[in-house]
Order: structure tokens, then C-alpha cells, then sequence
DNA sequence: TTGTAAGCGTTATCAT
DNA sequence: ATGATAACGCTTACAA
């Protein structure tokens, strides 16, 4: 069997409840020993045991990300972000991936997190009430990441202002006819979408341009559901001559859907996403960037600090945190030589 | 506090131990009373302590993936495989990321792993002697995805081959000027990279083409890269007319780089990646595709085998699967109005 | 088939 | 500052 902290305190003469302080660095402890203790933990190659450190002390060291995908761009962008903070911590982390959230938000049961970990962030969760609740009633801190719920801490950008952005954009380079691909045909609680919908049809409304509702086309956050859509604008009597997709990777499948048409991005419809994906410079998409990876990170550190504090301190007041976009312009919008960038701080 | 056996025992009118045996469906319980403690159990909401149950049983119902990255697609396509096979399983999925194995593979330390977790999935290992043995060491089940080791299971495809068949495939079409844009200029102990550098030079040499130095750039693995290594390849005095790209993301930038030149890819210059991105179907790219998250389904499958096998039991002979790829023809290569595809079944 | 009870390896409370 | 010693909640021989 492995060395147990028994055998560290028999060889270094001191009690296990020494060694236990002396190595998890608390006060009360005569720098001799703990050094004494730790140089004997050493040479023994000693490591605690998590399971009994965490059965005796209730606490997991590990938190969980619940994700509805894994391997799409903007969800392991974020998980990555959250790895690397915990990289600097000795806290674990457990993957949960839990389907289409406009489909079914299949929360993993609570066997499978209660006492398991101490901490939940979830990526995307739609704000529908009952999904929080289930989160929340499990007692422990929850921090949302991409979506926004009352009463829950979350990091997300202000997608009514993105949408907004976005949409403006194609407004400002003169475009009057101006379709919108988004997630699902009805609002589906899913927040981003709905939100970032409400800016599309906010921007048209103060330029005074109509919303029609063929211009409307949903391509479920995918590649091949934004070249449908785009596909179906494009067979209309009068097709939109500028379309905002609510996602990079719909804006990709708008763009295979003109290529396919013999069109040109930029110069025949002009196409606009939301994320900032990797590829988005490749495909010469213009885009309004959000810090994806920094949504991960910050929404990590937030729960660390949440779990490093005593459960009574832990503030009641939850905190939304909207971190700011930067629309990039590139020749999807704006064909030219050069491509242009203009910092957007989104303020609320 | 919550329920414990203790409180379900005594509800139930039974031992602890019964009731631990009933809810883990062991034998030698009387229908009845499993009937009986299952309902109470489930009537008090009764979850057992994971800590506990693994302290006193020395299992932890954990295994961990060790990736290199995670926001990559390669990477998070075997994760999503990985998680898709433990959905169904009681098993926990912790992840690290280790950074660059060309660089520097991070191996998380013992600490990290040690008591944590009863099996390992590692993707892209270095087939270095050292980075396994330092796995091995620990114990415990490892297998291997994308890459393979002696004495180790895996699950990768032939890399030698799918260098072989993309290399093929461009001299198929007439080229004898090919380039290859590979990830690190000298032989890095990363498998995939060799080995699909060896296809190459394997099937030039069949060919009776000759090798050139200067045809041989490198994109350690990223769209950038990929795009340098090829600006670096146009700069030549007489550039090559194709170019293998021993992964799509590069083969992604070389296209970038063709664009920028004002090019066409597969008019002007052909290429050829290695993957079956997602977006490859997109930018049109020629590739060889592997069954990423078959990949790491495979894997895991493999490796819960192992754990639910008696330790003596586990074979030492170590299997390494090789699964086969198939070459997707497309417009880098083959500028038509169709789409060829053909299938490649790897043998060995 | 079921119960008893000894661990499993730490942490944490009291003393000292 | 350090030591004894109860927990912590479950699993698992060993008995019955």
C-alpha cells in the first residue's frame, strides 16, 4: 500500500495531527517541525489521500463545468479558459456535457454532483427558472458562464448590445434589407439567442427599417444549419442583401451557402457573426469578438473566491459581469485591401 | 447534513451493510429486501458519499484525459468522445492540459493523479520513453489516443499511411513538385507528426520523386503556422505546385496563404491536409479523415474494459488498435463541380 | 441471506 | 506548539 501520514509521523516523531497541519501549511506549527515534517514527506514520497482528506474535512477540491457541447469552438474555448486558472490551484475538474440547450437541458442528476464536487459553472444554461433551480438547490456556488439568470453571478457579454453591433454595422454601410440567422424559430429561453435577437430587431427599429419575418432564418448555432438558412434567404422573391448571423459558425454556413450560389461574401451579401471564432480571420469573416477563453477564466476565478471564503460570507448578491466585445471588420461586410478595427466598449 | 446508510439502514430495518450491498446490486441479497431498501433509499433521496465509499473500497469511479490542449478541435472531439462513452457509466472525467508536447509535456505531477483516479487516457503522448514510464509508473491502466507506444494501448490510425495516401493522392493528380507542411523542423518524438512526415517521403520515394529540403515547412499545428510555412514555400524560386499538410488547421493556413497570394487552391496550388475537420468541408480542403471522437470512444471503452477487470487480470499484452481513415477528395486538390469520395481502408 | 465490526486515511476538537 | 482521539460514511471480511 502507499505511504498514510502515519508513517510520515512515525518517522518524523510527531503526531499524524502535526503532520497534517505542518503539510497543508496552517498556523501553530514551529517552523523546525514543519520543515522537519515536510523534508521526511519527501524523501517518503508521501501524498495524501484525497478521498480520506475529503471525507474527513467535507470538502471535494474539485468543481464541475456543465456544458450543453464540448467540441464546439466557443464551448472548449471555454473550458480551456477555466483549466488554466485551475492549473495555478489544487482544485480538479470535472466535465459534464448535457445536450442542445433549446432541445432539452439535461442536467446531470444530482447523484452525480452532490459530495462530488464543491463548486458548478455552467456554460449556456437557458434561463429558464427550473433549470436554476435545479442547480441551485443543490446548496453549493453556481457561477453561469455565456448566459445570464436573476439572482445567480454569471460573466457573459451584453448580447442585446452585440446583436445590436452587429447589426448596426451592416446599417451603417448602407444596407436596408437585412436578415438575421439565428438559433431556433421561437424563443426558447435559451438567452444569447433571444437576446442577441432582441438587438438585431432593436437596430433596425431605430434606423427605422422594417423587421420582416421571412427574413428570419435559423441555423441552430451550427455550420450546416447557418448554410440552410442563408440558403433559404437566398430563394426569396427579394433575398436580404446583408445578414447578421448570431454566430461565427452560423456565418460560416452562410458564406458556404453564397459560395455555393456563385455569390460573393462582401460584395454581394454581406454577412456578420458573434464570437470571434479562430477561423473567423481565415474565412474573412466580420465579426463581433467576444473574449471567449476570458468568460472561462473570470467566471473560474469568481467561483475560486466564492469557495475560499466561509460559507456564510459568501454574498447573497449575485454579480453579473459583462465583459466588453470588439467588433472586427473584415471582407464579409466590407470588401477591401485592408482590414479595418474598431474597438467597441459595450457599456451598460 | 444529508441522509447516510446509516439513516436508510435504520428505516429500513436493516444493517448497513445490506443496504450497501442492495443499492450496489451485489448478489446474495433477498429480492425482497433489496426491494425494500431500494425504495426507502430513494424515498429519504439518499446519495452515497462518493469520499467515503472510496476511502473504504480504494476505488474512485475517476479517470482522467491528459491533452495537450483542449481548445483545439482534434482535442475536443476526443473529449466529447471520451464523455459520450462515460454518460452512460458511473465514471467521473477529470481533464488536464498539458501544453505543447513538442515543447515541453507537462505531465501532471503524481500528486495530481495518485488516489484521484483508477485509469488514464493520454492523447498525443510523445512516444519519448520517459513521459510513458513516468504515466506507467503510477499503476494504474493507461491508454493512448492518436499516438501509440510499445508496450501500451492505443488507439490512433496509421499515421504512416495517411501520409502515404495524401501524398499519393497529389501525385495521383499529376504533381512531382510537393511540399509538406509538418510541425516542428526536427524529429520532436511526437508520433503523428513523424510518422505522417515518413508517409510522405515513403511515397515520393515509390514514386521516384525526389525528396528537397526546402519543400519542407513547418506550422507546428496551427492555421497560422500552417499559413507561414506556406508564404515561406511561395517564396521559393520555383515553389511546389502541391502541398501535403500534415494536419487540416495547417492546411487551413496554407490555403490562407494562397488566398493572400492571390492563388487558388487546387488551381494554381493543390493541398491536401489530415483530420476530417469540421469546417474542412467548408474551405473546401482535401483531407484524409480519421474517426476523431471514434477515437476517443475507442480509447475509453478500452480502458473501462480494463477496470472492470480483476488487476490480475488485465493483460499485459498491450493491443494497439488501428483504425482506418478515409480520403475525402475536394476542391484544394480537384477544382470540380463534384465531390469525389473515396474509400480508404487502412490494413496493416 | 443478513449482521457485526474492523478498518480506510484524514481532519478537527480538546486537552495539555 | 503538539498530541490524543473522536468523527467522517462507507465497504468488506467474518460470523451467524
Amino acid at each position: 500500500m502507499a505511504i498514510t501520514i502515519r508513517d510520515v509521523a512515525e518517522a518524523a516523531g510527531v503526531s499524524t495531527a502535526t503532520v497534517s497541519r505542518a503539510l497543508r501549511g496552517l498556523a501553530h506549527v514551529d517552523p523546525q517541525t514543519r520543515a522537519r515534517v515536510e523534508q521526511v514527506a519527501k524523501e517518503m514520497d508521501y501524498v495524501v489521500s484525497p478521498s480520506a482528506s475529503r471525507l474527513a474535512s467535507g470538502r471535494t477540491g474539485t468543481i464541475a463545468v456543465i456544458a450543453p457541447f464540448i467540441a464546439r469552438w466557443f464551448f472548449s474555448t471555454v473550458l480551456s479558459g477555466v483549466e488554466n486558472v485551475l492549473q495555478g490551484s489544487d482544485i480538479d475538474l470535472l466535465v459534464f456535457e448535457v445536450g442542445d440547450p433549446a432541445v432539452q437541458y439535461r442536467i446531470p442528476p444530482e447523484r452525480r454532483l452532490r459530495g462530488r464536487v464543491d463548486g458548478l459553472l455552467v456554460v449556456s444554461l437557458p434561463s429558464d427558472e427550473s433549470a436554476v433551480a435545479d442547480l441551485l438547490s443543490l446548496g453549493m456556488p453556481v457561477s453561469l458562464i455565456g448566459s445570464a439568470a436573476p439572482g445567480v453571478p454569471s460573466v457573459s457579454i451584453d448580447d442585446v448590445a452585440a446583436g445590436r453591433v452587429a447589426t448596426q454595422h451592416l446599417i451603417n454601410i448602407g444596407h436596408e434589407r437585412i436578415g438575421i440567422i439565428t438559433g431556433q424559430p421561437n424563443p426558447t429561453g435559451f438567452t444569447p439567442a433571444d437576446d442577441r435577437r432582441r438587438g438585431y430587431v432593436a437596430a433596425l427599429d431605430e434606423a427605422g427599417l422594417v423587421t420582416r419575418p421571412e427574413y428570419e432564418g435559423h441555423g441552430y448555432f451550427t455550420v450546416a444549419g447557418g448554410e440552410q438558412a442563408m440558403t433559404g434567404l437566398l430563394a426569396l422573391a427579394k433575398p436580404p442583401t446583408a445578414v447578421f448571423a448570431a454566430s461565427d459558425e452560423m456565418g460560416f454556413g452562410a458564406i458556404r451557402a453564397l459560395q455555393r450560389h456563385g455569390l460573393r461574401p462582401g460584395h454581394d451579401v454581406a454577412v456578420v457573426g458573434i464570437d470571434g471564432h479562430d477561423l473567423a480571420d481565415l474565412l474573412d469573416l466580420t465579426t463581433v469578438v467576444q473574449p471567449v477563453r476570458d468568460l472561462g477564466r473570470m467566471a473560474t476565478e469568481a467561483l475560486l473566491t466564492q469557495l475560499s471564503l466561509p460559507t456564510a460570507d459568501r454574498s447573497q448578491v449575485a454579480v453579473a459581469t459583462t465583459v466588453p466585445t470588439t467588433l472586427v471588420v473584415r471582407g464579409s461586410t466590407v470588401p477591401s485591401t485592408q482590414t479595418v478595427v474598431q474597438r467597441q466598449v459595450v457599456t451598460r
